[in-house]
DNA sequence: GCCGTTTTCGGCCCGACTGTTTTCAGTCG
């Protein structure tokens, strides 16, 4: 898939244009054609090949054509002549915080400054503050922010900042003038990565709780401090912005900070329509100014006749045009799942024994857990023997004994060799409750190999689930070469359920390729890889990917009750 | 550059904050 490339390419254009001092409304058509091609499963180059690329939102003619010839021949005569009048290594100097693309071009014209480094030294040598519209202050917080840019790292994953957010939420409750208190942002709308933190509070003492923002324990240092905003960093560098607004506002705030910028963007076009203007402050009649809702969040919804939008759906992705026809799913929620269907012991590379798991599991209420060691030759996970699966099964019998009526399944996460066989003979495979399989190796093989190691696997008889199918790990490792769509279709044919691995760095299927796979009735998991039993509690992230790819309730395999889901694996035993 | 039950041309979300200014430009979310 070279998606991301081009809208990478898309952006680059935007991030070009914008120095040059370009409309905004066309430097923002690219960035929104870029969004909407890096959130797509499709691969870009089928649709070029195909002539579809018109029939995604924000892509018109210029940029079909501009695609077009990027993917036919590798390069994009307007890019390469736009490179030459705008020099690219521009584009970073936009990444300092307070540099936009009049100052990056007002120091590179005076000043001849292009890299970062360059920047440092003028702002060092107080080269800066004479020039127009500049200054001292301006120059030492340049100064601030290249410093505080190399110390913190771009985005953190949902995992960490959650919690993190949810801590210091929980502590501005507690004071006593605090009315409300939120997440908002990204992190309300559950994306897999988060930028900075957004916190919001309702309150009438506005400077009290900035005050007590300030001197929150794990608060590091004060960046900025206003009357209604501002922003901290803590001591694992996570930068927090707080805004209070009053509580009669806090509905219209909530919504407003909530997002994403493309989803109220698109809610206030809807709003000038019918002669209404959203802001923070509310939802007004434009004519007489006169507020018709602001306190709750669903008013402003309500009054434009959408459905209440839960967050998660929140990126202009169809959500308002879903809500107009009152065609929005009903989300899957946490309550709903009644079992994890992949965890390790310490059998294979987890820290607990299988007690201590099942326990752990049926303390959350859970029906059922499915114990999913590794299989044997993955040798860095002590991958378990055939003689030692004997021994985990006697267990499990044992425990399931006394532990009725949760029920605990025989379960394995076997390895999709390199060769596309699976690391366990069939009769060894027949013995297990639900077998899920995965790739652990060969990561770098092209996309041809991969997919016929996926195929193999899904077309094996006793293959239930494929686990972590894209094979990423935020922030550290790319996907493998995998042709989601192809993915899709055999695990259609083969009646294949598809993993949404709620691990934080994993969150694999992402929310993009579970709603394509959502739409093509394939079934889903929501599993954790718990390694100890204090992982179960990642479900909340498997099950927020899953609300943002649209899932319900219904195609989520372990939201069955432990009948059904037994009924389903049975049934598929008997077919294959 | 995109887009269309008010438009194929003329629109394109809205406000706060900062630092530089004497009424506003630039940046941000």
């Amino acid at each position: 898939m070279r998606n991301r490339e081009v809208a990478g390419l898309l952006e680059n254009i935007a991030d070009l244009l914008e120095i040059k001092g370009e409309s905004l409304f066309r430097i923002g058509a690219y960035r929104e054609a870029a969004r909407r091609i890096e959130s797509l499963t499709q691969d870009i180059a089928q649709m070029a090949e195909a002539g579809t690329l018109r029939q995604i939102p924000g892509v018109g003619e210029a940029i079909a054509t501009k695609i077009q010839e990027y993917l036919a021949t590798g390069h994009l005569r307007y890019y390469d002549d736009l490179q030459h009048e705008v020099d690219p290594a521009l584009i970073d100097l936009l990444r300092v915080p307070g540099m936009g693309p009049k100052k990056v071009q007002l120091l590179h014209k005076s000043l001849s400054i292009r890299t970062m480094d360059e920047l440092y030294q003028a702002a060092r040598e107080h080269r800066l503050a004479p020039l127009p519209g500049m200054g001292v202050k301006t120059e030492q917080n340049i100064l601030k922010e290249l410093e505080r840019l190399q110390q913190r790292t771009q985005r953190h994953l949902l995992g960490k900042v959650l919690p993190a957010s949810e801590e210091v939420v929980a502590l501005l409750r507690e004071l006593p003038i605090v009315q409300r208190a939120d997440p908002a942002g990204s992190i309300r709308r559950m994306k897999d990565t988060i930028g900075d933190i957004d916190i919001l509070v309702a309150s009438d003492s506005s400077e009290k709780v900035m005050k007590a923002f300030a001197q929150l324990p794990m608060v590091k240092e004060v960046i900025a401090m206003g009357a209604t905003k501002s922003s901290i960093l803590t001591y694992d560098n996570l930068q927090m912005d707080l805004r209070v607004v009053e509580p009669n506002c806090y509905g219209a705030a909530l919504q407003y900070f909530t997002g994403s910028k493309s989803h109220n963007i698109q809610l206030r076009e809807l709003a000038q329509k019918r002669g209404l203007k959203i802001s923070e402050y509310g939802i007004f009649e434009e004519t007489t100014g006169k507020r018709l809702g602001s306190k709750e969040e669903e008013e402003i919804y309500h009054i434009l006749d959408l459905a209440f939008i839960p967050p998660e759906l929140r990126e202009n992705q169809g959500e308002i045009e879903a809500a107009q026809e009152g065609k929005l799913p009903k989300l899957i929620e946490i309550g709903d799942i009644q079992g994890d269907l992949h965890v390790h012991t310490k059998a294979s590379d987890g820290s607990e024994p299988l007690m201590a798991m099942a326990s752990a599991a049926r303390a959350k209420g859970y029906q059922y857990l499915a114990i999913c060691d590794h299989s044997k030759s993955l040798g860095i996970a002590r991958g378990l023997s055939v003689e030692k699966l004997q021994s985990q099964w006697e267990e499990i019998r044992e425990l399931n004994a006394q532990l009725v009526p949760f029920r605990i399944l025989a379960g394995t996460e076997v390895d999709i060799r390199n060769d596309g066989t699976l690391d366990y003979d069939d009769d060894t495979l027949r013995g297990f409750d639900i077998v899920t399989a995965s790739i652990h190796s060969g990561f770098n093989q092209p996309q041809e190999r991969i997919m016929e190691r996926l195929a193999a696997a899904m077309h094996h008889p006793t293959v239930d689930v494929i686990n972590h199918p894209q094979g990423r790990i935020i922030g550290a490792r790319d996907p493998y070469a995998v042709d989601l769509e192809m993915a899709f279709q055999l695990a259609a044919v083969t009646g294949t359920a598809l993993e949404i691995n709620a691990m934080p760095d994993r969150l694999d299927l992402d929310d993009h390729a579970a709603r394509r796979a959502k739409e093509l009735g394939i079934k889903l998991t929501i599993s954790t890889d718990a390694h100890d039993s204090s992982h179960l509690n990642f479900m909340r992230y498997g099950v927020a990917t899953a609300r943002r790819g649209w899932v319900e309730k219904k195609d989520v395999l372990n939201a069955l009750p432990l009948s059904e889901l037994l009924n389903w694996l049975s049934q598929r035993r008997r077919k294959r």
